[in-house]
DNA sequence: GCCATGACGGAGC
DNA sequence: TGCTCCGCCATGG
């Protein structure tokens, strides 16, 4: 048992056709700041657990490459397109009409 | 037990 | 606008 269990807690109330950039999971799993864990905690969880590991992707709007991933990221667009959410020509996300707003009340000066 | 790396983020240049 | 560097901390060698 680890502070993981609040990231993945996070990541499965994720709606479908959303998605949360890892920073914004790690701040509502109470870890402020350790984007990286949360990462961390999704590449040691997803082959096997009912986490909607693909809704999670980087504060840019893009899916994060990395070696350890071989080309997954690939199948976690399709996954994302598969839910409605579409991918601009830069293979990046409009965060601003997909991102999760979770239990934000008000932003003042985003509305 | 120490060193290096990493599904990231934000500030600096 | 784009790239680089630093910080955070768990995991692996």
């Amino acid at each position: 048992m680890s502070s993981y269990d609040a990231i993945y807690d996070v990541v499965r109330q994720i709606p479908r056709g959303q998605v949360a950039t890892y920073g914004q999971v790690a701040d509502l799993a109470n870890l402020p700041g350790r984007a990286r864990l949360v990462g961390y905690a999704l590449y040691r969880v997803a082959p096997d657990a009912d986490i909607p590991w693909h809704r999670v992707i980087n504060a840019r709007g893009e899916i994060s490459e990395s070696p350890v991933r071989f080309g997954s990221d690939h199948f976690q667009r399709v996954l994302l397109e598969a839910e409605g959410v579409i991918f601009s020509a830069h293979g990046k996300v409009n965060l601003r009409e997909y991102r999760w707003q979770a239990e934000i009340p008000l932003e003042p000066g985003d509305a």
